[in-house]
RNA sequence: GCGUCCAUAGCUCAGCUGGAUAGAGCAUCGCCCUUCUAAGGCGAGGGUCAGAGGUUCGAAUCCUCUUGGACGUACCA
C-alpha cells in the first residue's frame, strides 16, 4: 500500500503542475491520507494546500485533478469529492498479489527486511532475587519479548538478554530473616514455590525491623560478609538464590518468556571498576579526598555522580558501564535497547553519556525503552501495604477463570485439555493487556475490568481464531483453495479484510520502529473485528455456491495465516479450538 | 526549585508525519441463538479532546503560558 501510495503522490504532483502551467513549482511532497469511511475509497488527497497558489477553490482543484488522472489510468478510479480527490484502488490485482503473498510466505507472511543486516541486543525482565515477579515486571516481561520478536520479524539478529540482580542488600534481607525464622524450612518441606518462600522472608524481615531497629545494620553487615567471601553466607546466599531463580524460571516457562543469555550481577558488578579507573587515567573523572570517583555532568545540564565509593565498592552506575562493556564484546551489536521502566530515565541518560565520553563509539546506538508504571486504581502498587499484584497468582487466576468459563460454556469436549487451553487463554488474555497499551504510557490494572474476556481482549480474539479454525475445519481439505476463484470477493467488507491482511507487513515494519507492540494489538483488533462481522453478516460454508465458497474460504485462511502470524508477536497463543 | 513525561466519553484506552460529522471496549438501555461456537453481532445514549492564547485555509495533533498529575533529581537499584 505504501508504494501504490507513493506512485499516485507522483501523479497527483504532475498533474498538479500540469494545471500550474509553468507560473508555479509545488513542493513534490503531496499530501496523501486515509479517507475516514471506507465508501470514501481508499486513498485521498486533499487539494486545500494548493488553494492559493492554484487560484482556485479546492474543490474545483479537486475535479481538475481527478478528471486528468483518470484519463490515464484504467485500474484505478478517481473522484472528487469536495476539497478531495478520492481514489479507489483496482481490486483485482492487489487481491491476486497479497493473497499469493501470504500463501507462499506462510509463517513468515509479515516478515520484512527494514532492519536487516543489524545486530539488536535486548535487555529486559532484569528481576531481584528477593521476592518472586509482580505485575510490573510482567509488562517489562511482555514488551521485551514482543519487541524482540517484531524486531527479528524486521529482518534483525536479535539477542535477548537478561541480568539478575542476585546481589545487593535486597537479598541480604531475605537471608537474615530466613536464618532468624526459618528454621531450617524448605520450599520443598512448606510445598510453597520456591521464589514465593524467599519472598515470604523478604516481608518478614520488614516486620521483624519494625521492632528491630538493629536488622538494617544487620543486613549491610551481612552484604560485607558476603563481598569478603564468607563461606557460611555465600552458601546461604546461594541456596536462596537458587530458590528464587528456579521459582522465576518457572514463571518465565509459563509466559513464555526465554533469553539467549542471562547475565547474574554478581558476576559482573565489579566489571565497572576498571573502566572507571582508566577513566580516572584519561582525566574524564575526578576523585575527592575521600578517594571518591566522581563524573562531571555540567556539560549536559546535570550534576555530578558518583562512580566508585571512598572505599573502592561500586555502584549500580558501575556496574551497567562494565556491563554494557563486557556485553559489546560478548555480542558486538549494532543497537542496545534497555527496556527498563521510566523512573529510570536520569540513570540510562547518564550512563549512555559516561559510556560516550569514555570514547565508546557505540554508545549512541544504546537505546532507554521507557514503559510507564501499571498502577492500580488505587494508585501505586506498594508491597508494603500488600497491594501488590503477584504474577503468578495474578495467572492462576486468569487460569481459573478461563477454565469456568469454558465449562459454563460446556466446550469442554471439543477443547480437548481444559488446563492448557485455559492457560492459553490466560496468557492471551494478560499479554493483550499489557500490551494493547503504548508502552511509554503509564497505565491502570483494574482487576474486576481487566480479568474480562469480552470486548477488547486477547480472549476476543482468541475465540475469532477458534471460529475461523472451526470453520476452515468444516470445509475440509484447504489444498485447493490457492486455485479460488478470488474474483468472487466483490463485497467492500470482504476487500476492508483484504487490505488489512496486505497491510500488514507495514505495521510489522512500523511497530518495530516505534518500538511498540500495541499498534499491532489495535491492529489485529481491527481485522478481528470486521472479520468477525463479516461472518456473521455473509455466510462462508453454506451459500450454495461451490466456488464462492472456496473463495471465501481462501479469505478465512488468509485471515487465519495474519492472526497466528500477528498473535505470535504479541504473545498470545493461537488457539483451533475454545 | 529544576528536569522528563502525561491530561481525549462515567471507567480503561485508540486517534499515523496537522485535514472530511473525534473512535473502540467496559458500564447503562434495547434487539438478535431452527443456518459455520452468543467469549459473538446490531442499535441507542454519553465528549467545550484540562484551560487560555498563538501558528495555519484547517489543530485532539505543532508552539507558549496556566492548572492538575506521575516519575526522577541518593556514595539505592
Amino acid at each position: 500500500m505504501k508504494d501504490i501510495k507513493v506512485q499516485l503522490q507522483k501523479k497527483v504532483y504532475k498533474a498538479l503542475n500540469k494545471i500550474a502551467g509553468d507560473n508555479e513549482i509545488l513542493s513534490e511532497n503531496v499530501i496523501v491520507e486515509n479517507p475516514p469511511k471506507p465508501e470514501l475509497g481508499d486513498i485521498a488527497f486533499p487539494m486545500f494546500p494548493y488553494a492559493k497558489v492554484l487560484k482556485k477553490s479546492p474543490a474545483s482543484i479537486a475535479v481538475l485533478i481527478s478528471d486528468i488522472l483518470s484519463s490515464d489510468d484504467n485500474v484505478n478510479t478517481y473522484k472528487p469529492e469536495g476539497p478531495y480527490v478520492n481514489i479507489r484502488l483496482g481490486r483485482e490485482n492487489i487481491t491476486k498479489q497479497t493473497f499469493s503473498d501470504v500463501e507462499e510466505k506462510k509463517g513468515s507472511y509479515g516478515f520484512n527486511t527494514s532492519r536487516q543486516n543489524e545486530k539488536i541486543m535486548v535487555e529486559f525482565s532484569c528481576p531481584n532475587t528477593n521476592k518472586p515477579l509482580h505485575l510490573g515486571h510482567l509488562r517489562n516481561d511482555s514488551i521485551g519479548e514482543s519487541i524482540s520478536k517484531i524486531l527479528a520479524f524486521n529482518g534483525a539478529v536479535v539477542s535477548k538478554v537478561n541480568l539478575i540482580n542476585d546481589r545487593g542488600v535486597h537479598i541480604c534481607k531475605s537471608m537474615l530473616a530466613y536464618r532468624e525464622f526459618g528454621g531450617g524450612t524448605t520450599p520443598e518441606s512448606e510445598k510453597i514455590k520456591s521464589d514465593h518462600f524467599v519472598g515470604k522472608y523478604y516481608v518478614e524481615f520488614d516486620k521483624w525491623l519494625k521492632k528491630n531497629p538493629e536488622a538494617d545494620k544487620m543486613a549491610r553487615d551481612m552484604l560485607l560478609a558476603w563481598e569478603k567471601g564468607d563461606p557460611e553466607v555465600r552458601e546461604l546466599w546461594t541456596k536462596m538464590n537458587k530458590w528464587t531463580v528456579d521459582g522465576i524460571e518457572e514463571t518465565y516457562r509459563k509466559t513464555g518468556v526465554s533469553f539467549d543469555r542471562i547475565y547474574y550481577e554478581s558476576q559482573t558488578y565489579t566489571a565497572g571498576r576498571d573502566e572507571i579507573l582508566k577513566g580516572l587515567e584519561k582525566g574524564v573523572f575526578y576523585k575527592d579526598e575521600n578517594n571518591t570517583v566522581w563524573v562531571d555532568l555540567s556539560d549536559i545540564n546535570l550534576d555530578k555522580k558518583v562512580l566508585l565509593r571512598g572505599d573502592g565498592t561500586s555502584l549500580y552506575l558501575t556496574q551497567d558501564i562494565g556491563t554494557a562493556i563486557a556485553r559489546h564484546n560478548d555480542w558486538p551489536f549494532n543497537t542496545l535497547i534497555y527496556v527498563v521502566a521510566s523512573e529510570q530515565q536520569y540513570h540510562f541518560k547518564v550512563l549512555f553519556h559516561i559510556l560516550g565520553k569514555l570514547g565508546y563509539e557505540w554508545a549512541d546506538k544504546l537505546y532507554h525503552l521507557s514503559y510507564g508504571m501499571v498502577n492500580l486504581p488505587e494508585g501505586r502498587m506498594k508491597s508494603r501495604e500488600g497491594t501488590v499484584v503477584d504474577a503468578d497468582d495474578l495467572i492462576a487466576e486468569l487460569t481459573e477463570l478461563a477454565a469456568a468459563e469454558i465449562k459454563n460454556k460446556e466446550r469442554e469436549e471439543q477443547v480437548g485439555n481444559i488446563d492448557t487451553t485455559s492457560e492459553k487463554i490466560a496468557l492471551g488474555a494478560l499479554n493483550y493487556f499489557l500490551l494493547s497499551a503504548a508502552p511509554t504510557k503509564d497505565m491502570i490494572f483494574n482487576p474486576a475490568e481487566s480479568l474480562s474476556f469480552n470486548g477488547n481482549t486477547g480472549p476476543y480474539l482468541q475465540y475469532m481464531g477458534a471460529r475461523i479454525s472451526s470453520i476452515l475445519r468444516k470445509y475440509g481439505n484447504t489444498e485447493g483453495l490457492k486455485n479460488a476463484d478470488l474474483s468472487l470477493l466483490s463485497l467492500d467488507d470482504e476487500w476492508e479484510i483484504i487490505k488489512l491482511i496486505h497491510i500488514f507487513p507495514e505495521i510489522v515494519e512500523e511497530a518495530g520502529q516505534e518500538l511498540n507492540p500495541s499498534l499491532l494489538a489495535s491492529y489485529i483488533y481491527d481485522l478481528a473485528k470486521k472479520f468477525s462481522k463479516y461472518y456473521h453478516d455473509y455466510p462462508v460454508l453454506n451459500n450454495g455456491n461451490k466456488s464462492l465458497v472456496a473463495a471465501r474460504a481462501a479469505l478465512c485462511s488468509a485471515v487465519r495465516q495474519v492472526f497466528e502470524n500477528c498473535f505470535s508477536l504479541i504473545g498470545i497463543p493461537y488457539l483451533d479450538a475454545m
